[in-house]
DNA sequence: ATTGGACATGGGAGCGCTCTCACGAGCATG
DNA sequence: CATGCTCGTGAGAGCGCTCCCATGTCCAAT
């Protein structure tokens, strides 16, 4: 009956998609047991089910989710909260695994993502007050900076929220997922050591990432365990330009340096480039060591570097929150990766 | 019941937050004034509207977003989807320059971006349903092939949409942004011939995507212009791998061919590795030309390539959906950007 | 035969918001 | 002075759903 004599093809530009209403009508149920049906059905006898089922086909109906949002409370979406003040860090392949790894998470689940700028628009409290208005029912945060201040407020929100990298302050009980930075530098040390290097300087990232405060401890840590002096130490910003210009600094502090471990591959490849222009050879004269193990691009000298499996790690962030938004109230271990040495030719002369 | 004897600082994990109702109260006027307040502020006095602002800064009042979606029917977020098998195309910095240009556009608005990996989940009939369950405001397709089917039904929808690159039924008015890829094509090959270059041959994308079709296309009318012969295609997939492979082929077909261009930088990296590691100089003995204008990797040979300008591309697709959403009925014309040849090293000894 | 539990079902309230409508106050118009 | 407005306001309905609770039904246990 809600069919008017219209000609039309399709003219009908919002026909009202059927409510629970119409489905229970439809089903010859009432919109309690469609509710049951829809939702698991439990307490829902075969035939009401079926019916319900059919119904559903019949006329393709979808729940409201705004309408089921407001009663359960519940969002069926989670953020993903990219805490770079400039969008073009996507370029990053880091965010590109991060994104690749938490949708494959969600891959069985109903849940969206709903990607967050949290710097790039500007206000940076503005993603803390959506976080906290309601709007997903967890959050992940990737590239934590010390100084971002707002870790305490959202821990304090009780908003389930998983960390990919280790957040400063871990007395909060904030849950994380991390690679085991300190091991995988000092695995870079002593690899270069082994390979006879002596004089090691490295490039460091922002060092209020714990990323990178962690890979500087672990590069001086296995560089006193292998019996060699500290070396010079220069800071980059994850980026290849950025790793060019420690790298120059490090060679101007000592023209015979004969290994560079960087905390990034980006950086590595900046390193390598400023090595080679300074008329020096990688690795004849200096071993080069990167830290992410992204996949090169053609043509490229082969990067021994330390590997962090990010898509799993970013998986394992997305079925951490998924778990924490089930049951709020457990405690959950951190997860740490191990950081695995992957020996390429930018450090061996031999190797691949 | 759930909370146990827990002595913890801050033991209110979800402290209800203040509703519409708590603020009218607050503010010492109607529930009716308060929403009016909240929302523009026409018809409401400067006392009212000033009672009101105090008390939303005092409440930390947040609109519940689900009641409000629920009446108002819409959910102030917009869907991008992202239409490939893979979640690791995200590695491509086709899609960060895409991320980035929505996001940009998305700013000044509370609207939400949702990514939806339509291929990736599975089923592809998820992500129809999911666009016309009314879970979005609107929708932003980008890498659309022929055979996905569902633009049809897309269209039918209603669902506000722009694509970014043209789509394939263009009869159905559909908006979308693109770049001018046929005129981009035949600046490449009017470019390679003016550099006297006369065996030339083309790296093609997947065929069932418009941009790929439309630059062998142009590629083809650029060498008729110039009166060169058509010369060898070979057809890759805008990866790197796949470049190679197809230029491989190109170089198997005439081993004198002195010119490559393809159909994506990526594939034009590729193509440059085919071409050295089959003995032969770029730019000395084959020049080659991309098309995109990615930022190169540092210590990359720089290509000469056709710019398109993806992230104010994006950017503007993401404003036309916003202007499609606020008045749906308007018809726009697509927004067709102009591709521009940057010449650089790669097809050309001396240029930078 | 009587009780009682397990189970399937439907009625109804209510989540937090917007929006229509009616109302009174204030003002200019006839 | 009556009439028509514009304007700010609040009451109330209702968006589509879930969930609590009351009801009805059937079968095992007494």
């Amino acid at each position: 009956m809600s069919e008017q004599i219209r000609p039309s093809l399709r003219a009908e530009p919002a026909r009202p998609s059927p409510t629970l209403e119409d489905l229970a009508r439809a089903a010859g149920v009432s919109r309690s047991t469609a509710s049951r049906a829809i939702n698991g059905g439990s307490r829902v006898s075969p035939e009401a089910q079926a019916a319900v089922d059919d119904a559903v086909i019949a006329l393709g109906y979808t729940p409201n989710r705004a309408a089921r949002s407001l009663v359960t409370r519940r969002t069926s979406s989670i953020a993903l909260v990219i805490n770079e003040p400039d969008a073009r860090v996507m370029m990053d392949p880091f965010f590109a695994a991060v994104i690749t790894g938490v949708t494959e998470a969600l891959r069985e689940t109903d849940m969206q993502l709903v990607l967050l700028m949290s710097r790039a628009g500007g206000d940076p409290s503005r993603t803390v007050r959506y976080l906290r208005g309601g709007h997903v029912d967890g959050a992940i945060v990737v590239s934590h900076h010390k100084a971002d201040g707002w870790t305490e407020e959202l821990a304090a929100s009780g908003l389930p929220t998983v960390f990919i990298g280790r957040p400063w302050d871990t007395a909060l009980g904030i849950h994380y997922v991390d690679v085991d930075s300190f091991q995988g530098a000092r695995l870079a040390a002593l690899h270069l050591a082994a390979a006879g290097r002596t004089r090691l300087g490295t490039v460091t990232g922002p060092l209020d990432m714990t990323a990178a405060a962690d890979r500087l401890a672990g590069w001086q840590a296995g560089l006193r365990e292998a019996g060699l002096p500290q070396g010079p130490v220069a800071h980059g910003d994850f980026t290849a330009a950025g790793g060019t210009a420690a790298a120059d600094l490090l060679l101007a502090q000592d023209g015979r340096l004969d290994g560079i471990f960087a905390a990034s591959d980006l950086m590595a490849r900046g390193a390598i480039l400023a090595v080679q222009s300074s008329g020096r050879a990688v690795p004849g004269d200096v071993a080069v060591v990167g830290f992410d193990d992204h996949l090169p691009a053609p043509g490229e000298l082969p990067l021994t570097t330390i590997n962090q499996p990010m898509v799993e790690i970013a998986a394992e962030a997305g079925r951490l929150l998924l778990a924490d938004i089930e049951d709020p109230g457990a405690g959950r271990d951190p997860v740490i990766y191990p950081a695995r040495l992957v020996v390429r030719a930018s450090s061996t002369p031999q190797a691949d």
